[in-house]
DNA sequence: TTTCATATAATTGTGTGCAATTCAATCGTG
DNA sequence: CACGATTGAATTGCACACAATTATATGAAA
Protein backbone atom coordinates (compact mmCIF):
# COMPACT_ATOMS: atom_id res chain seq x y z
CA UNK A 1 0.00 0.00 0.00
CA UNK A 2 2.57 2.83 1.22
CA UNK A 3 4.63 2.15 -2.11
CA UNK A 4 2.88 3.72 -5.25
CA UNK A 5 6.37 3.56 -7.52
CA UNK A 6 6.04 0.57 -9.64
CA UNK A 7 9.00 -0.69 -8.95
CA UNK A 8 8.37 -2.85 -6.29
CA UNK A 9 9.03 -5.68 -7.94
CA UNK A 10 12.46 -4.85 -8.70
CA UNK A 11 13.94 -5.02 -5.11
CA UNK A 12 16.70 -7.90 -4.15
CA UNK A 13 14.01 -8.69 -1.03
CA UNK A 14 10.88 -9.17 -3.29
CA UNK A 15 12.49 -11.48 -5.73
CA UNK A 16 12.91 -15.20 -5.04
CA UNK A 17 15.88 -15.94 -6.96
CA UNK A 18 18.00 -13.83 -5.04
CA UNK A 19 17.86 -15.82 -1.85
CA UNK A 20 18.62 -18.90 -3.38
CA UNK A 21 21.21 -17.77 -5.42
CA UNK A 22 22.78 -16.25 -1.89
CA UNK A 23 22.35 -19.41 0.03
CA UNK A 24 23.46 -22.26 -2.35
CA UNK A 25 26.90 -20.09 -2.84
CA UNK A 26 27.25 -19.75 1.32
CA UNK A 27 26.15 -23.16 1.74
CA UNK A 28 29.09 -24.25 -0.93
CA UNK A 29 30.98 -22.40 1.07
CA UNK A 30 30.28 -23.79 4.31
CA UNK A 31 31.49 -27.38 2.64
CA UNK A 32 34.88 -26.14 1.90
CA UNK A 33 36.54 -26.92 5.00
CA UNK A 34 35.64 -30.30 5.09
CA UNK A 35 36.12 -30.87 1.22
CA UNK A 36 39.55 -29.74 1.09
CA UNK A 37 40.45 -32.71 3.92
CA UNK A 38 39.70 -35.10 0.81
CA UNK A 39 40.98 -32.56 -2.12
CA UNK A 40 37.39 -32.21 -3.81
CA UNK A 41 35.96 -28.88 -4.80
CA UNK A 42 32.37 -29.41 -4.63
CA UNK A 43 31.63 -29.92 -8.50
CA UNK A 44 34.04 -32.44 -8.31
CA UNK A 45 32.16 -34.09 -5.08
CA UNK A 46 28.82 -33.97 -6.34
CA UNK A 47 30.76 -35.82 -9.30
CA UNK A 48 31.80 -38.56 -6.98
CA UNK A 49 28.68 -38.70 -5.24
CA UNK A 50 26.98 -39.98 -8.84
CA UNK A 51 29.63 -42.45 -9.37
CA UNK A 52 29.45 -43.87 -6.08
CA UNK A 53 26.25 -44.67 -6.55
CA UNK A 54 27.02 -46.07 -10.55
CA UNK A 55 30.55 -46.80 -10.96
CA UNK A 56 30.09 -46.12 -14.44
CA UNK A 57 27.85 -43.44 -16.32
CA UNK A 58 28.01 -41.64 -19.91
CA UNK A 59 28.72 -37.37 -19.58
CA UNK A 60 24.94 -37.06 -20.84
CA UNK A 61 23.55 -38.66 -18.05
CA UNK A 62 25.50 -37.18 -16.07
CA UNK A 63 25.19 -33.94 -16.90
CA UNK A 64 21.31 -34.33 -16.58
CA UNK A 65 21.43 -35.31 -12.92
CA UNK A 66 24.18 -32.65 -12.37
CA UNK A 67 22.34 -29.78 -14.50
CA UNK A 68 25.70 -29.30 -16.27
CA UNK A 69 27.07 -29.26 -19.28
CA UNK A 70 30.06 -30.71 -21.56
CA UNK A 71 32.08 -27.13 -21.53
CA UNK A 72 31.89 -27.55 -17.63
CA UNK A 73 32.00 -31.63 -17.32
CA UNK A 74 34.92 -31.94 -20.05
CA UNK A 75 37.77 -30.29 -18.01
CA UNK A 76 36.05 -31.65 -14.28
CA UNK A 77 36.46 -35.20 -15.53
CA UNK A 78 40.06 -34.76 -16.59
CA UNK A 79 40.86 -33.48 -13.56
CA UNK A 80 39.12 -36.33 -11.77
CA UNK A 81 41.07 -38.59 -14.16
CA UNK A 82 44.34 -37.18 -13.26
CA UNK A 83 43.90 -37.46 -9.74
CA UNK A 84 43.46 -41.28 -10.40
CA UNK A 85 39.52 -41.37 -9.02
CA UNK A 86 37.88 -42.26 -12.13
CA UNK A 87 38.60 -43.19 -15.95
CA UNK A 88 37.33 -41.68 -18.87
CA UNK A 89 37.40 -44.04 -22.41
CA UNK A 90 34.64 -44.06 -25.33
CA UNK A 91 31.50 -46.53 -25.71
CA UNK A 92 32.30 -49.39 -28.21
CA UNK A 93 28.42 -49.39 -29.16
CA UNK A 94 28.80 -46.08 -30.01
CA UNK A 95 32.20 -44.27 -30.27
CA UNK A 96 30.15 -40.53 -29.89
CA UNK A 97 29.56 -41.89 -26.08
CA UNK A 98 32.03 -41.36 -23.04
CA UNK A 99 31.95 -43.42 -20.23
CA UNK A 100 33.58 -42.58 -16.96
CA UNK A 101 34.27 -45.13 -14.74
CA UNK A 102 35.35 -44.74 -11.09
CA UNK A 103 38.27 -46.61 -10.06
CA UNK A 104 39.68 -48.16 -6.50
CA UNK A 105 41.21 -44.94 -5.43
CA UNK A 106 37.90 -43.44 -6.47
CA UNK A 107 35.74 -45.84 -4.88
CA UNK A 108 38.75 -45.87 -1.61
CA UNK A 109 37.79 -41.68 -1.43
CA UNK A 110 34.17 -42.64 -0.42
CA UNK A 111 35.01 -43.89 3.03
CA UNK A 112 36.79 -40.73 3.71
CA UNK A 113 33.88 -38.43 2.67
CA UNK A 114 31.17 -40.46 4.70
CA UNK A 115 30.99 -38.19 7.21
CA UNK A 116 30.39 -35.05 5.70
CA UNK A 117 26.83 -35.01 5.28
CA UNK A 118 26.23 -34.81 8.69
CA UNK A 119 29.37 -32.46 9.54
CA UNK A 120 27.79 -30.43 6.68
CA UNK A 121 24.02 -30.92 8.19
CA UNK A 122 24.87 -29.31 11.42
CA UNK A 123 26.15 -26.10 9.81
CA UNK A 124 23.17 -25.75 8.12
CA UNK A 125 21.04 -26.71 11.19
CA UNK A 126 17.33 -26.66 9.83
CA UNK A 127 14.53 -29.17 11.83
CA UNK A 128 13.69 -32.36 10.03
CA UNK A 129 10.21 -30.78 9.44
CA UNK A 130 12.20 -27.89 7.43
CA UNK A 131 14.60 -29.30 5.56
CA UNK A 132 11.63 -31.46 4.03
CA UNK A 133 9.18 -28.35 3.28
CA UNK A 134 12.54 -26.98 1.95
CA UNK A 135 13.46 -29.75 -0.18
CA UNK A 136 9.99 -30.61 -1.41
CA UNK A 137 9.79 -27.02 -3.11
CA UNK A 138 13.03 -27.14 -4.58
CA UNK A 139 12.40 -30.01 -6.11
CA UNK A 140 8.96 -28.73 -7.27
CA UNK A 141 10.44 -25.88 -8.37
CA UNK A 142 13.42 -27.90 -10.55
CA UNK A 143 10.17 -30.21 -11.98
CA UNK A 144 8.59 -27.41 -13.11
CA UNK A 145 12.00 -25.95 -15.12
CA UNK A 146 12.84 -29.29 -16.55
CA UNK A 147 9.48 -30.10 -17.50
CA UNK A 148 8.97 -26.40 -19.66
CA UNK A 149 12.44 -27.49 -21.40
CA UNK A 150 11.23 -31.02 -22.02
CA UNK B 1 14.98 -48.75 7.12
CA UNK B 2 16.00 -50.64 4.18
CA UNK B 3 19.68 -49.58 3.62
CA UNK B 4 22.15 -50.10 6.19
CA UNK B 5 25.19 -49.09 4.26
CA UNK B 6 26.36 -46.45 5.81
CA UNK B 7 26.61 -44.50 3.07
CA UNK B 8 23.10 -43.40 2.92
CA UNK B 9 24.04 -39.43 3.03
CA UNK B 10 26.31 -39.73 0.55
CA UNK B 11 23.23 -39.30 -1.64
CA UNK B 12 22.92 -36.29 -3.75
CA UNK B 13 18.84 -36.90 -3.25
CA UNK B 14 19.29 -36.95 0.42
CA UNK B 15 21.69 -33.70 -0.06
CA UNK B 16 19.33 -30.13 0.95
CA UNK B 17 22.52 -28.04 -1.16
CA UNK B 18 22.06 -30.38 -4.34
CA UNK B 19 18.56 -29.09 -5.40
CA UNK B 20 19.36 -25.69 -4.05
CA UNK B 21 22.74 -25.36 -5.67
CA UNK B 22 20.82 -26.71 -9.18
CA UNK B 23 17.68 -24.49 -8.37
CA UNK B 24 19.45 -21.72 -8.45
CA UNK B 25 21.32 -22.33 -11.43
CA UNK B 26 18.30 -23.18 -13.31
CA UNK B 27 16.34 -20.02 -12.46
CA UNK B 28 18.98 -17.65 -13.27
CA UNK B 29 18.94 -19.49 -16.83
CA UNK B 30 15.14 -18.60 -17.06
CA UNK B 31 16.27 -15.01 -16.56
CA UNK B 32 18.66 -14.94 -19.48
CA UNK B 33 16.29 -14.19 -22.07
CA UNK B 34 14.94 -11.03 -20.08
CA UNK B 35 18.39 -9.83 -19.23
CA UNK B 36 19.30 -9.75 -22.81
CA UNK B 37 17.21 -7.96 -23.72
CA UNK B 38 19.05 -5.24 -21.28
CA UNK B 39 22.23 -6.33 -22.35
CA UNK B 40 22.66 -7.71 -18.16
CA UNK B 41 24.02 -10.56 -16.73
CA UNK B 42 21.93 -11.69 -13.83
CA UNK B 43 24.91 -10.33 -11.20
CA UNK B 44 24.97 -7.21 -13.52
CA UNK B 45 21.27 -7.08 -12.78
CA UNK B 46 21.47 -7.59 -8.87
CA UNK B 47 24.07 -5.17 -8.53
CA UNK B 48 21.66 -2.44 -10.81
CA UNK B 49 18.72 -3.52 -8.40
CA UNK B 50 21.07 -2.07 -5.72
CA UNK B 51 22.25 0.65 -7.18
CA UNK B 52 18.14 1.66 -8.65
CA UNK B 53 17.69 1.39 -4.41
CA UNK B 54 20.48 3.06 -2.90
CA UNK B 55 21.75 5.53 -6.36
CA UNK B 56 25.36 5.68 -4.08
CA UNK B 57 26.36 2.70 -2.19
CA UNK B 58 30.48 2.06 -1.07
CA UNK B 59 31.93 -1.62 -2.64
CA UNK B 60 32.18 -3.13 0.85
CA UNK B 61 28.38 -2.86 1.92
CA UNK B 62 27.36 -4.24 -1.89
CA UNK B 63 29.16 -6.96 -1.46
CA UNK B 64 28.04 -7.36 1.86
CA UNK B 65 24.29 -6.98 0.15
CA UNK B 66 24.91 -9.01 -2.30
CA UNK B 67 27.41 -11.82 -0.68
CA UNK B 68 29.81 -11.21 -3.19
CA UNK B 69 33.61 -10.15 -2.56
CA UNK B 70 36.04 -7.35 -4.50
CA UNK B 71 37.65 -10.00 -6.26
CA UNK B 72 34.26 -10.62 -8.08
CA UNK B 73 32.70 -6.96 -7.81
CA UNK B 74 35.90 -4.63 -8.89
CA UNK B 75 36.23 -6.57 -12.90
CA UNK B 76 31.78 -6.33 -12.76
CA UNK B 77 31.53 -2.70 -11.92
CA UNK B 78 34.24 -1.62 -14.92
CA UNK B 79 31.93 -3.66 -17.28
CA UNK B 80 28.99 -1.27 -15.66
CA UNK B 81 31.18 1.71 -15.70
CA UNK B 82 32.46 0.73 -19.27
CA UNK B 83 28.30 0.89 -20.20
CA UNK B 84 27.92 3.91 -18.77
CA UNK B 85 25.41 2.28 -16.10
CA UNK B 86 27.58 4.15 -12.80
CA UNK B 87 30.44 6.02 -12.24
CA UNK B 88 33.57 4.69 -9.65
CA UNK B 89 35.06 7.11 -7.60
CA UNK B 90 37.57 7.31 -4.38
CA UNK B 91 35.59 8.77 -1.17
CA UNK B 92 36.95 12.11 -0.21
CA UNK B 93 36.85 11.28 3.77
CA UNK B 94 38.61 8.15 3.18
CA UNK B 95 40.38 7.12 -0.33
CA UNK B 96 39.82 3.62 0.47
CA UNK B 97 36.48 3.55 -0.24
CA UNK B 98 35.48 3.37 -3.44
CA UNK B 99 32.01 4.65 -4.15
CA UNK B 100 29.64 3.69 -7.34
CA UNK B 101 27.11 6.03 -8.35
CA UNK B 102 24.00 5.53 -10.97
CA UNK B 103 23.98 7.46 -13.65
CA UNK B 104 21.40 8.93 -15.70
CA UNK B 105 21.42 6.00 -17.89
CA UNK B 106 21.12 3.38 -15.36
CA UNK B 107 18.03 5.16 -13.87
CA UNK B 108 16.64 4.87 -17.48
CA UNK B 109 17.41 1.41 -17.51
CA UNK B 110 15.16 0.70 -14.69
CA UNK B 111 12.43 1.81 -16.83
CA UNK B 112 13.33 -1.62 -19.49
CA UNK B 113 13.83 -3.93 -16.19
CA UNK B 114 10.35 -3.16 -14.51
CA UNK B 115 8.58 -6.27 -16.59
CA UNK B 116 11.72 -8.27 -15.31
CA UNK B 117 10.29 -9.43 -12.29
CA UNK B 118 6.44 -10.26 -13.42
CA UNK B 119 7.69 -12.16 -16.69
CA UNK B 120 10.39 -14.36 -14.52
CA UNK B 121 7.42 -14.94 -11.96
CA UNK B 122 5.68 -16.84 -14.43
CA UNK B 123 8.58 -19.05 -15.42
CA UNK B 124 8.68 -20.37 -11.35
CA UNK B 125 5.06 -20.29 -10.32
CA UNK B 126 4.93 -21.20 -7.02
CA UNK B 127 1.63 -19.92 -5.60
CA UNK B 128 1.83 -17.25 -2.89
CA UNK B 129 1.84 -19.36 0.41
CA UNK B 130 4.98 -22.01 -1.41
CA UNK B 131 6.69 -18.62 -1.85
CA UNK B 132 6.38 -17.22 1.52
CA UNK B 133 7.52 -20.81 3.19
CA UNK B 134 10.26 -20.83 0.84
CA UNK B 135 11.77 -17.43 0.49
CA UNK B 136 11.89 -17.20 4.45
CA UNK B 137 13.16 -20.90 4.84
CA UNK B 138 16.13 -19.50 2.52
CA UNK B 139 16.74 -16.18 4.67
CA UNK B 140 16.39 -18.31 7.86
CA UNK B 141 19.43 -20.08 6.68
CA UNK B 142 21.42 -17.56 5.56
CA UNK B 143 20.72 -15.56 9.01
CA UNK B 144 21.93 -18.58 10.54
CA UNK B 145 25.01 -18.61 8.35
CA UNK B 146 25.76 -14.71 8.39
CA UNK B 147 26.06 -15.06 12.22
CA UNK B 148 28.37 -17.95 12.35
CA UNK B 149 30.77 -15.86 10.32
CA UNK B 150 29.43 -12.94 13.09
C1' DT C 1 25.43 -46.55 -50.73
C1' DT C 2 25.86 -41.75 -50.62
C1' DT C 3 24.34 -37.96 -48.29
C1' DC C 4 21.99 -35.31 -45.08
C1' DA C 5 20.36 -34.84 -40.46
C1' DT C 6 21.07 -35.88 -35.71
C1' DA C 7 23.59 -36.88 -31.52
C1' DT C 8 27.45 -36.30 -28.52
C1' DA C 9 31.65 -34.51 -26.60
C1' DA C 10 35.17 -31.23 -26.97
C1' DT C 11 36.59 -26.55 -27.64
C1' DT C 12 36.36 -21.56 -27.31
C1' DG C 13 35.17 -17.32 -25.25
C1' DT C 14 33.07 -14.59 -21.68
C1' DG C 15 31.73 -13.88 -17.02
C1' DT C 16 31.59 -14.94 -12.59
C1' DG C 17 33.16 -16.62 -7.65
C1' DC C 18 36.42 -17.00 -4.19
C1' DA C 19 40.94 -17.63 -1.64
C1' DA C 20 45.16 -15.50 -1.10
C1' DT C 21 48.09 -11.79 -1.74
C1' DT C 22 49.33 -7.06 -2.45
C1' DC C 23 49.01 -2.18 -1.95
C1' DA C 24 47.55 2.12 -0.22
C1' DA C 25 45.17 4.69 3.30
C1' DT C 26 43.87 5.19 7.98
C1' DC C 27 43.81 4.41 12.80
C1' DG C 28 45.57 3.45 17.38
C1' DT C 29 49.16 3.40 20.69
C1' DG C 30 53.07 4.91 22.75
C1' DC D 1 54.72 12.40 15.66
C1' DA D 2 56.08 7.49 14.55
C1' DC D 3 54.98 3.03 13.49
C1' DG D 4 52.68 -1.20 13.66
C1' DA D 5 48.00 -2.95 13.04
C1' DT D 6 43.88 -2.68 10.51
C1' DT D 7 40.91 -1.74 6.69
C1' DG D 8 39.36 -1.82 1.95
C1' DA D 9 40.01 -2.40 -2.89
C1' DA D 10 42.61 -4.38 -6.49
C1' DT D 11 45.12 -8.21 -8.34
C1' DT D 12 46.23 -13.00 -9.20
C1' DG D 13 45.27 -17.70 -9.86
C1' DC D 14 42.19 -21.41 -10.14
C1' DA D 15 37.69 -23.57 -10.94
C1' DC D 16 33.44 -23.45 -12.55
C1' DA D 17 29.17 -22.30 -15.74
C1' DC D 18 27.20 -21.74 -19.95
C1' DA D 19 26.39 -20.17 -24.88
C1' DA D 20 28.04 -21.01 -29.27
C1' DT D 21 30.79 -23.47 -32.32
C1' DT D 22 33.31 -27.43 -34.01
C1' DA D 23 34.41 -32.19 -34.93
C1' DT D 24 33.28 -36.87 -35.11
C1' DA D 25 30.17 -40.69 -35.17
C1' DT D 26 25.73 -42.59 -36.06
C1' DG D 27 21.37 -43.15 -38.28
C1' DA D 28 18.01 -42.34 -41.88
C1' DA D 29 16.47 -41.33 -46.37
C1' DA D 30 16.90 -41.22 -51.22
Amino acid sequence: MAERSGYEGLKLENQLCFPLYACSKEIIKQYKPFLDKIDLTYTQYITMMVLWEEKQIGVKALGEKLYLDSGTLTPLLKKLEAKGLITRHRSKEDERNLIVTITEAGEALRDEAVDIPMDMGKCVDLSPDEAMVLYQLLYSILGKISAKGE
